[in-house]
DNA sequence: CGTGTATTTGACTTTTGTCAATGTAAGTGG
DNA sequence: CCACTTACATTGACAAAAGTCAAATACACG
């Protein structure tokens, strides 16, 4: 499924329900996709409020939803390749975040009208559409679940088991670890913590040997401590197949 | 809208997209939902890891979806009637987490197979189907927001801000407030912190004069306060009207 | 009226935030 | 090549917020 007949879209749900799309919707999925653009400084893709005709799909980097607050910025949610960013713009049509990429990243656009018709006549292909943004509602919830649950070192450890794990459904993980552009702001912005507990964190983690963030290179030393850590347990990422963490 | 004619899905998505749906659309509906139950003492309706073929509506009173980890309970979402509770059942099968009566609830159940003729059938209904999913993950979202950035007093603030909007969408909020069976636990429980502290907030907001939580009564005393406190801005739950909190 | 649950309070510890400053690595222009 | 800039990472000292443990009230309900 990892064929390149779907350059931008092949990602989409990898890992995840792997055998629910035909080749044929797969091809469908794939024609939706209007413009492709890139950027590779950060920018702001589209703010708050802003009423949307077409949806995003991340095809390479990252990107993040953000919502300010106070003049403070709160990561919401994290993408990678393959993700379906503000798929639920389709039937919201006004944003309530942000969406900002991270580093360098290409995305593509789909406009709605090409949504509607999937809605319209292919039951099956706009059944997985509404499946994706269940799966980000769910991470939501799971994040939700950490920021209640963990202190700051928790909520890190989740974060990266999080990454890594998905990352991994679309074959951008590696053995040991990951490449991962957030600065220690921006990993504090996902935590709910200050960039200051942050780096203390990310210091205290690196010398207890559970995980190493240094250069936007992740390296996870010791699996297990990583897992109970974040208190990570991948069933609510609905993936197939083996896991990283089991 | 309110027309008795729909006694167990009236007040679904009432408040946002009023006008969304037919009349013939509405009476669909209602037809989906096959059993009702009536719990009267605290119950947990359905489990993690449960495989469903049906879909929770909530009719009447207050249910909660809850994540259990180390053995404590946390809240991730708060349910008032008119609440698809757990819609997205339908395409995730898998829960990822419980679900909670809160007092004395009315629920009725629509089978996945109901659904799954919406999806194929009336493209109407199934867009305002995952359209009110998609609700579920914005508020998911703010959540995520409070949780990172307000502190105990804040959290509790939005919380209240947020119920007090979400019963007024669907007429079951009064002038200076409105009923909750939450125990200081559980409002600990949706604010990630402990119930000791909780009392220590309630407490505060009672004397400060912001709103007053007791024997299941919230009264808002300042409008104005409980708002900046808890940084609430209504958009994310894309509702109609005239609003709560300005 | 007793019993269990919910609420409230106090004392103390841990975690996190805040302020201020320093260190470090990569890139830029002279 | 070096001074300079800039962004990011790191550290220390202190304050504020929240957790923990223990116990005392208050309250609802049979």
């Amino acid at each position: 499924m990892t064929d390149d007949s779907c350059p931008y879209t092949r990602r989409f749900l990898q890992g995840r329900s792997r055998d629910a799309l035909s080749k044929r919707e797969r091809t469908l999925l794939e024609g939706l996709v209007g413009t492709v653009e890139r950027f590779t400084a950060p920018h702001t893709i589209l703010r708050r409020g802003d009423v949307v005709d077409q949806s995003t799909i991340l095809i390479e980097g990252t990107v993040a939803r953000v919502i300010y607050e106070d003049g403070k910025r709160h990561i919401v949610a994290l993408h990678v390749p393959g993700d379906f960013v503000d798929l639920h713009a389709f039937a919201l049509k006004r944003l309530d975040h942000d969406v900002v990429s991270i580093g360098s990243v290409q995305i593509g656009y789909v406009p709605h009208d090409r949504i509607q018709k999937v809605l319209e006549k292919e039951p099956t292909l706009a059944r997985m559409l509404w499946y994706s943004t269940l799966l980000d509602a769910a991470m939501h919830r799971e994040w939700i679940m950490k920021l209640e649950h963990l202190s700051a070192d928790g909520r890190l450890a989740h974060l990266v088991a999080e990454l890594w794990q998905r990352l991994d459904f679309v074959d951008l993980a590696g053995e040991n670890g990951f490449s991962l552009p957030l600065t220690q702001q921006e990993l504090a912005d996902a935590c709910g913590t200050t960039s200051i507990h942050m780096n203390r964190v990310v210091k205290k983690l690196r010398e207890t040997g559970v995980v190493d963030i240094s250069r936007g290179q992740v390296t996870v030393l010791d699996k297990q401590a990583l897992k109970e850590l974040g208190a990570f347990d991948p069933a609510y990422l609905y993936g197939q197949g083996p896991l990283k963490l089991t």
